[in-house]
RNA sequence: CGCGGGGUAGAGCAGCCAGGUAGCUCGUCGGGCUCAUAACCCGGAGGUCGCAAGUUCGAAUCUUGCCCCCGCAA
C-alpha cells in the first residue's frame, strides 16, 4: 500500500513521523506547501512538514496549486494520500488520483469545527473536550465520512499550544489505527450529522466586559499566536496564560485590581476576573507576570482602554 | 529600503531630552522578629551601562558605525 503524505505546519509533523515508522518506503512522497516568507524579514522558510520530510529522506512536492499540478503527484503512483492540515482544496481530479481514497486528519470532533482553526476556536468557545477525527475527504469542506475518531478533555491549564501538541499527538496513532485497518479493507463509515465550519483565527483585542470564563478561554485559545492583546496606558500587552480568580471589587471591567508581584495581574472582567500569569508587552520579550510587575510600569488602579 | 520598541547587577525596569559620585522592585546571601511563614525589619554581595570609534576636563547620557532581541504589518 503506497502512501502520500500532505501536510504543513507543526501540527502535521507527528503524524507524518508516525506514517513513516509504520510504512518506511512505502510513504513514496510528502506534499507540502511552497516555501513562505517569514518574519520581520520575510525569509523565504520551508514549512515543517518539508524540513521533517527532508530529513526522513522522502521526495517532496510542492505544488503553488495542487489541482494544476496533478501530473507529479500521479507519477507517485499511490493507493491513497493521507491530508493533515495541508492548507489547499483539492478537486475532484486529485481525490480521483487514489483508488484507495484520500483520509483526511481533522482536528475537532467533526462534524462540529469544520475547517480552518478548530483548536483556537474550541478553546474560544470555552468546550470542555475536543478531539481528532479520521475521515474519507470528499469535495465538501470537511464533511467526508468518518472512520474514527478520539476525545481529549481540555483543561483549564491548555491553552492552544499544549492541546494543539496533544491533539496533534492523537492524530498520529489514530492514523496508524486507521491505515491498518483501510489497509485490510475491514472499516466502514459514518455519516455526518449538521455541523458548522469555523473561520481561522485573528489577533483579537480582549474586552473585558466578557465574563472572566471568555477572557480566559480568548486569551488561551490564541496563546501563542496570534495572540489576544489590551492596551494600558502608552502600552500593548500579548496575553500568554490567564485564569480565572474570584473577585468582590466593585469597580468598572478592565480596571487592574491587583498588580503586586505575589498576586499577578488581576483585571476585573464582566464577571470575576482573570489573573494574567504570561504576557509580552509589545516590543519586549515573553515574560511572567511577576517579572512584568516588577518593573512597575503597570500599578493598581489602572485600567485598560479599548480605543474602538 | 514596510512601520515601530528595546539592549543598564540573576530577573523586570528608571536614569538619557537640559553630560558630572549607578537608582527602584524582585531574587540571592547573612542577621533579626515570630509558635511559624511565601509575612515583616536590618544589613551585604553582585553592573566592562550591547560592541567600537568620536566630541569633552569628564559620556549610561551627545555624534557616527556595527551586532543582537522583540511588537505590528506582510
Amino acid at each position: 500500500m503506497k502512501i502520500v503524505f500532505a501536510g504543513t505546519p507543526d501540527f502535521a509533523v507527528p503524524p507524518l513521523q508516525a506514517i513513516y515508522k509504520a510504512y518506511g518506503s512505502d510513504l513514496v512522497a510528502v506534499v507540502t506547501q511552497p516555501d513562505r516568507p517569514q518574519g520581520r524579514r520575510g525569509i523565504l522558510t520551508p514549512s515543517p512538514v518539508k524540513e521533517e520530510a527532508l530529513s526522513l529522506g522522502l521526495p517532496v512536492l510542492q505544488p503553488e496549486r495542487l489541482r494544476s499540478d496533478r501530473d507529479a503527484l500521479a507519477r507517485c503512483g499511490a493507493d491513497l494520500m493521507v491530508t493533515c492540515a495541508y492548507g489547499q482544496i483539492l478537486t475532484q481530479e486529485i481525490l480521483d488520483l487514489f483508488p484507495m481514497g484520500v483520509w483526511n486528519l481533522h482536528a475537532s470532533l467533526l462534524p462540529a469545527y469544520r475547517g480552518a482553526a478548530p483548536i483556537p476556536r474550541a478553546l474560544i468557545d470555552g468546550c470542555r473536550e475536543t478531539g481528532v477525527t479520521v475521515m474519507k475527504t470528499e469535495l465538501g469542506l470537511d464533511t467526508g465520512d468518518m472512520l474514527l475518531s478520539a476525545k481529549t478533555p481540555i483543561y483549564d491549564s491548555d491553552d492552544c499550544g499544549t492541546l494543539e501538541e496533544r491533539l496533534s499527538r492523537l492524530s498520529a496513532e489514530l492514523a496508524v489505527e486507521a491505515l491498518a485497518m483501510i489497509g485490510e479493507g475491514n472499516f466502514s463509515l459514518r455519516k455526518q450529522g449538521e455541523g458548522f465550519v469555523c473561520k481561522k483565527v485573528q489577533r483579537t483585542e480582549v474586552d473585558f466586559a466578557k465574563s472572566a470564563r471568555e477572557v480566559s478561554c480568548l486569551i488561551r485559545g490564541l496563546s501563542p499566536a496570534p495572540f489576544a492583546y489590551a492596551r494600558i496606558g502608552a502600552l500593548t500587552l500579548n496575553f500568554w496564560f490567564a485564569e480565572e480568580v474570584p473577585c468582590e471589587a466593585d469597580v468598572p471591567a478592565g480596571t487592574v485590581v491587583g498588580a503586586s508581584p505575589k498576586e499577578g495581574l488581576v483585571v476585573k472582567c464582566g464577571t470575576g476576573a482573570v489573573c494574567v500569569t504570561e504576557l509580552q508587552p509589545a516590543g519586549g520579550r515573553r515574560m511572567s507576570a511577576r517579572d512584568f510587575l516588577n518593573g512597575g510600569k503597570v500599578r493598581e488602579g489602572m485600567r485598560f482602554e479599548r480605543l474602538s
